[in-house]
DNA sequence: ATAATATATGCTTATTATAACATATGTCAG
DNA sequence: CTGACATATGTTATAATAAGCATATATTAT
């Protein structure tokens, strides 16, 4: 796998906003005006980072009259989260400690 | 788990020379000197980086004499790395089309 | 105790990424 | 076709991050 790829994946997935919109997503299926409006984010925040999350194909969109609904990648998002789970599981008192 | 621990655990992931020194350490455990001499990278930057990876439980330390060798997490890597080439390898059209 | 080698750490600068404003585009209702 | 709503995009000021210098600490040999 090259460089860049890695540098997409994990930077796309470094950000609390596009976290929080993951998280949510979780959930089910939402539009824009929807996260935007359960995230309190700005809507031009929420837009710039879907459209991130699209390009490395962590979400979905399905256009739908004037709205465009986004659902999660779940095949990669769960086992993701699941692995992330059990290493901070392991290694939390280490992570614990401080923030970097 | 924690917005903070996501952001540790993908922020240390998202760095170019950190991603060289877990695919360097793939291979085997090496020293700091040995790590600094095959990718080229100043020692003080191989240390800085260590640092956060080993903060952050994707690399051990063990002392030998004034070395000190540092080995891979492999729970967790080798895990995040199929992981990572098999979102690639299904997406990786879209990823294909640029940097972002 | 001193020199030599190996590694770590504090700090500053340069690079990069983020958020949000301003604005553009798209879609539907009337 | 116009207005209203939904979403996207270009740009930029600000904030986060990294790299490397200078230096500190640790270990071993003499």
């Amino acid at each position: 796998m090259s460089e860049k790829a890695y540098k997409i994946f994990f930077g796309t997935l470094n950000n609390k906003n596009r976290l929080k919109i993951i998280n949510l997503l979780r959930k089910g299926t939402k539009c824009v005006h929807d996260i935007s409006a359960e995230l309190k984010f700005n809507q031009t925040t929420v837009s710039h980072n879907l459209k991130r999350l699209l390009h490395c194909g962590f979400v979905f969109v399905e256009n739908k009259g004037k709205h465009r609904y986004y659902s999660l990648n779940k095949k990669t998002i769960k086992p993701l989260m699941g692995l992330i789970d059990r290493h901070m599981h392991h290694f939390c008192e280490k992570i614990a400690k401080g923030e970097r």
